[in-house]
DNA sequence: CCTTTTATCGGACGCTCGTACGGTATCATC
DNA sequence: GATGATACCGTACGAGCGTCCGATAAAAGG
């Protein structure tokens, strides 16, 4: 009695994967059960279990979907800006609201998994190593667009920007989850600002949660200093 | 057939808790067993359960047990030093040397825990909201001072600067245990050093990771803009 | 020395988990 | 419209889980 068309297995799976990604945010990708989720979609446990195989694909194909909404979400509201710190400042602000919306109702999925998983080998915790490696190298290559455009100090070590960035949104992530407090997501918006010498941006419909901001304030590119080796 | 002397039972709490943050520091607090924890300290799971009664009663001792971990191999070694600016500084130093030597053998076990529980209300999350509320005050304490000593920016927000100091001290912890590459902790004193306004400070037997810091440079108070309302 | 207390053990329970396999109704195709 | 593939279901299994309880033997106390 299958209610879809044929060869919907794909889109059957998208349906779990995204009802997965919901559910591992807040208990973890191993908290998954195939029982529980099977609950949720309206489906039985065997039929979950069949479509993928065994609980460690499930939990790639969780991975997976969370990545993709994740650059849905966060990357392609910026996608189309100029590459630079332009695009850094949106994509903080996207990163930070994807927080304050509660796309995933447990916080930064990734976040989530990469904490869970970072001191377990196997297919699970490569595929988020590479995952996360990706997004730091995306990040530091905007950082490093910032820094030939002359918008941050040439000195500026962009590897590490990223990591600081990265750092301070998933802080904000549990933080806000862990006390329910925006004021935490308005915290990481004046780091990541500060980090990106830019702490006195005018407001640019970021996240809500920052109360009184300067409307006037002005533009100003900060200092930054790299690690110097044998300077 | 008791094998130690009467009213021991705090002690074998002791002993059991221990090798719990270990084991939770990988598998975190939910994935722990008692049963396996019985293998791991040779009792029997029943013994093991009617020390604590529950199992969350033996996640909420084992959170403690972990703190208490944190506080003698981070805070006690810089207990003695002046408080401000000196201390923060050597206590970066013992949080990532904590990372570096893997006392945790899975990465920083509060880190591990907020994340696990920052979405799952009850009792463990409440403890741990408590633990992280009291740590962020001592650093903010510890800025505060800072701050007062003339050491940092007169208008630093003591507040950021204790999230940002943590926000990286969690980074360096994941990042360290999912690519086991020391230079992530580098790359997190680094951060933190700048976040201090002093990244150019003469190294002082921190983290060995670290490569090539030159042993002359100078210390240098940098420039910190606090996030200011309505000015 | 006998009694009470205490710390640990052995065994069992009800439940949930991942996994497996055969059945069944629908769909695509000739 | 018969046929084969497809997508889902029903049921069962063995293992492991937290929890409970009665037994047992060492320690403590008179």
């Amino acid at each position: 009695m299958p209610r879809r068309s044929a060869a919907a297995v794909a889109q059957t799976r998208a349906v779990v994967t995204e009802a997965a990604t919901q559910r591992a945010s807040v208990e973890g990708l191993e908290g998954l059960t195939i029982g529980g989720l099977a609950d949720e979609v309206e489906m039985r446990k065997s039929s979950v279990f069949s479509l993928f195989g065994s609980k460690e694909d499930l939990q790639l194909a969780t991975l997976g979907a969370g990545v993709e909404s994740f650059r849905r979400e966060v990357w392609s509201p910026v996608a189309d800006l100029e590459p630079g710190l332009p695009r850094l400042l949106a994509l903080c602000d996207t990163w930070l609201d994807y927080h304050r919306r509660e796309v995933m109702p447990g916080g930064c999925f990734l976040t989530t998994a990469t904490v869970e998983f970072d001191a377990r080998p196997g297919p699970l915790r490569d595929a988020i190593a590479e995952t996360m490696k990706r997004w730091l190298a995306v990040l530091e290559r905007e950082a490093t667009a910032a820094i030939e455009a002359g918008d941050l100090q040439p000195d500026t070590n962009a590897a590490d920007l990223a990591f600081e960035l990265n750092a301070l949104a998933a802080a904000a992530s549990y933080g806000f989850q862990l006390w329910r407090d925006p004021e935490v997501l308005a915290q990481a918006r004046r780091s990541m600002r500060r980090a990106l010498g830019a702490d006195m941006n005018p407001g640019d419909g970021g996240t809500d949660a920052d109360p009184g901001r300067p409307p006037g304030a002005r533009h100003r590119v900060r200092r930054r200093r790299d690690h110097r080796r044998g300077v």
